[in-house]
DNA sequence: TTGATGACATAGC
DNA sequence: CGCTATGCCATCA
């Protein structure tokens, strides 16, 4: 089919739907994308193709709403990244998911 | 085709 | 409260 901004892969569009501002985590974009515990799913789409479909890895904390890269450098960036968006995000890479989590429930149509 | 890997989540002890 | 074991799917060699 032509899915001119669907990539085949649900875990990739549902990274892709997530909002700027936001921040979204393993277990949620999994369950989203058709999952139960996907979030092994979401680890191999951001290492696998991340710049192959431009997916905004940054916007993706673990369920602590913290920063999970094993790279410092990356969190470093991430951090960056997230808080040139908006995102308040604590030294430690801690971001307030009461603030800052994704629901997709109040974005059903993501649409600006 | 099989086996191994991957920035996790959750349950159980 | 912290660790261990298990689960899920796609990609690579």
């Amino acid at each position: 089919m032509n899915n001119t901004e669907s990539t085949g892969n649900a875990i990739i569009d549902v990274i892709l739907s997530i909002p700027i501002g936001k921040v979204a985590t393993y277990g949620q974009i999994a369950k989203l994308a058709g999952y139960r515990n996907g979030a092994r799913l979401v680890v191999w789409a951001l290492n696998s193709s991340w710049q192959k479909y431009n997916l905004p890895w940054y916007r993706i904390v673990n369920a602590k709403g913290k920063i999970s890269l094993s790279s410092e450098e990356g969190r470093f960036e991430q951090i960056r990244c997230l808080l040139n968006e908006g995102v308040k995000v604590s030294e430690e890479g801690q971001i307030d998911l009461q603030e800052y989590l994704w629901k997709p429930e109040l974005d059903p149509n993501q649409m600006s």
